[in-house]
RNA sequence: GGCCCUAUGGUCAAGCGGUUAAGACACCGCCCUUUCACGGCGGUAACCCGGGUUCGAGUCCCGGUAGGGUCACCA
C-alpha cells in the first residue's frame, strides 16, 4: 500500500483557533500511528482576507502544542521557508498550476466561462429568495459557445471559470466517520472554480494540490461535507484517484454552535496566554470526538499516537468543556516535572510584578518549592499569582472576621511572643528548621492543635486556608514572619484592651 | 426554506441485538488533614418521541421532533 500522506491546510485569515488545532491534531496523530506523512499546506487563495503575520502566528502555534508535520510550510530564523518535493506549499505561488487544469476542464467540456457581473448575480439571488427558491447560479454563461466564450475572453472581459456539473446526477462518496453520502447535482451550484483576480477558489485548489501532494485522507471539518461533491465530482473529470474523505465532527461552545472569534477564548493564543500546558490542551481536545478503546483519559502525545484511529470518532459534536479541560490542565500542573512547571510560571509572577527577573534568575530553587507547594491547589498557570502573593508580598491583609476568630484572644499574644523570640536566636529558616519550628513554638507556649496551628496560619500567611504550613514558613523566611508576628500582636493588644 | 449530517446523564463519552447501561468532568456527601487543595470512598443523574423487524432493541429499519452544518468570485 501506498504511504499515507495527510495534510493541514489553513488559510492565514488570523490565529490558529482551537477547532483548527483539533483537526491538525488529528491529522498528526493518524499520519504518526501510520506512519505516514503530515503536510502543511498554506491556502491564501483570498487575497482580501490576507493577514500580515497569521502564517508565521499559525506555525507558532502548532509548534508550542506539539503538533508537528513532516512537509510544507515552516520557520526558520524567523522566516517563512518551504520543505519537501511537492511545493510550493504556499497556494499563492501555484497560480499557473491552477491555470493549467482549469483549461483542461474547459477543454474537457467539464468548465465554462461565466461573464456574469456581480450585479446580476446579486439580482438573480435576490429573486430567487424572494420566489422562495434556493440562491443558485441561473447557468446564464453555461451555453455560450467555446468558441465565443474564448474571443470574449481575448477581448479582455472580466470573466471566471465555473464547474460543469451534470443535472440531475446523484454524487455518492464514502466518508470514513459518516458513512454512504449521496448529494444530487441538483442541490448544488455551478461552482466558480477559477475567480476574476486569476486566484482559484478553495474548491479548485484544494482538488489539484491535495492531487499533486498525493493526499490519501482527507481530514477536515465536517462544513466541508456539503462541497465534498463538488471535489468528487472534479476528481473524476481529471480522471484522478479520490482520496479517502474524514469529516470531523465540530467543536461546540456552550451555546452548542460552532466555536467562533466573537466568544473570545477560542485561539490557541489565549490558551497558552491563560497558562493552559501544551500537553493539556492537546489531551483534552482529542477527547472531544474521540476516545481510545480502553477509555483512558490522560494520555501522552506518544499513548495517543498508539491508540488512534478513526473508526473511534464520534459523529456527534461535543461541547468544549473548559471545566474538564481546567481539570486536565490541573493534573498536568500536578504531575509535570517540577523545573518544567517552574520555569513555565514564573512569567506569570514576574508580569504580576511580584518578582524581578533577576529574582527568578537567581533564586530558581526558592522559587520551584514556592511552585511546588501551590500546585496542587491551581488549574492554570494563571492562578499562579494569586496563590503565591501572600508570600511574596511585604505586607498581608487580614479580614476583620479572621482575625476576630483566631487571634483577637491572649493565646495570640503568647504565639506570637513565642514566635519572635524564638527566631531572633536563628541566623535564618531552612528547611530542616521549619519542619520542627512549629513543634518548638508547641514547646515554649504549651499551645497545641488547632490552636496552635490556626493562628499562626492567620497570622502570617492572612488566611484561614493555604499550602502546608512548613514550605510556607521556608519561603517567607524569617524577617517577614517576625514581621507579621509583630503586626498581629500589637493588632491584638489593641483589640484586647 | 432546500440539501446534508447528528441524537446515551448538565458536559465529554463507553456500548456495536440479551449488560444491574461503564468511565471522566461538574455537583453533593463521607474519609484523610492544623486549614485549603490533592487523594480515596460513596451518591444524584441518561438511552428524544412514535411505529415497525425480532423470542428479545439504546443498539437494525421507517416516520416525526430537536440540534448542527451548508447553500459566495470565503475558506
Amino acid at each position: 500500500m501506498d504511504e499515507i500522506r495527510v495534510r493541514f491546510a489553513p488559510s492565514p485569515t488570523g490565529y490558529l483557533h482551537i477547532g483548527g488545532l483539533r483537526t491538525a491534531l488529528y491529522n498528526y496523530l493518524f499520519s504518526k500511528r501510520n506512519n505516514g506523512k503530515f503536510v502543511l499546506r498554506i491556502e491564501d487563495t483570498d487575497q482580501t482576507r490576507f493577514v500580515e503575520g497569521a502564517i508565521e502566528n499559525l506555525i507558532q502555534s502548532l509548534e508550542w502544542s506539539g503538533v508537528k508535520y513532516d512537509e510544507g510550510v515552516f520557520i526558520e530564523d524567523g522566516k517563512v521557508v518551504e520543505r519537501g518535493e511537492f511545493g510550493p506549499y504556499i497556494q499563492s505561488k501555484r497560480l499557473n498550476i491552477y491555470k493549467e487544469y482549469v483549461e483542461e476542464l474547459i477543454e474537457k467540456g467539464h468548465a465554462y466561462y461565466c461573464f456574469c457581473s456581480k450585479e446580476r448575480l446579486d439580482a438573480v439571488r435576490e429573486e430567487q429568495k424572494i420566489k422562495g427558491m434556493v440562491p443558485k447560479y441561473d447557468g446564464f454563461c453555461r451555453n455560450i459557445p467555446l468558441e465565443e466564450a474564448k474571443k470574449r475572453v481575448a477581448q479582455g472581459e472580466e470573466h471566471v471559470v465555473r464547474l460543469k456539473l451534470p443535472h440531475n446526477t446523484d454524487i455518492n462518496f464514502h466518508d470514513i466517520v459518516r458513512g454512504d453520502i449521496s448529494i444530487n447535482t441538483n442541490d448544488i451550484d455551478d461552482q466558480v472554480l477559477l475567480k476574476s483576480d486569476g486566484f482559484p477558489t478553495y474548491h479548485m485548489a484544494v482538488v489539484v494540490d491535495d492531487h499533486l501532494m498525493g493526499i490519501t485522507h482527507i481530514v477536515r471539518g465536517e462544513e466541508w461535507l456539503p462541497s465534498t461533491p463538488k471535489h468528487i465530482y472534479l476528481y473524476e473529470a481529471f480522471g484522478w484517484d479520490k482520496p479517502t474523505y474524514v469529516h470531523l465532527p465540530t467543536v461546540l461552545n456552550k451555546e452548542r454552535k460552532k466555536l467562533s472569534k466573537r466568544h473570545g477564548d477560542v485561539s490557541v493564543d489565549d490558551f497558552r496566554e491563560k497558562g493552559y500546558l501544551p500537553e493539556a490542551l492537546v489531551n483534552y481536545l482529542a477527547l472531544v470526538g474521540w476516545s481510545p478503546d480502553d477509555n483512558e483519559e490522560i494520555l501522552s502525545m506518544e499513548e495517543m499516537v498508539e491508540r488512534f484511529s478513526f473508526e473511534r470518532v464520534s459523529k456527534t459534536g461535543g461541547i468544549f468543556d473548559k471545566d474538564k479541560l481546567d481539570w486536565v490542565n490541573g493534573h498536568y500542573i500536578r504531575d509535570g516535572e517540577l523545573d518544567e512547571i517552574t520555569d513555565l510560571g514564573i512569567p506569570y509572577l514576574v508580569n504580576a510584578g511580584l518578582i524581578t527577573e533577576d529574582f527568578a534568575k537567581n533564586k530558581k530553587q526558592w522559587l520551584s518549592i514556592l511552585v511546588d507547594t501551590v500546585r496542587e491547589g491551581i488549574s492554570t498557570l494563571a492562578e499562579l499569582p494569586e496563590k503565591v502573593d501572600f508570600i511574596l508580598k511585604d505586607n498581608i491583609d487580614i479580614d476583620e472576621d479572621t482575625f476576630d476568630e483566631y487571634l483577637k484572644n491572649e493565646n495570640a499574644l503568647i504565639l506570637m511572643d513565642a514566635i519572635r523570640n524564638e527566631l531572633k536566636e536563628v541566623e535564618s529558616i531552612d528547611m530542616e528548621y521549619a519542619k520542627g519550628f512549629m513543634k518548638l513554638i508547641q514547646k515554649s507556649t504549651g499551645i497545641k492543635g488547632k490552636n496552635l496551628f490556626m493562628p499562626v496560619r492567620v497570622a502570617i500567611t492572612g488566611s484561614a486556608h493555604g499550602p502546608e504550613l512548613v514550605n510556607v514558613l521556608y519561603l517567607l523566611g524569617k524577617e517577614k514572619i517576625i514581621d507579621r508576628a509583630g503586626l498581629v500582636y500589637s493588632r491584638a493588644e489593641q483589640l484586647l484592651k
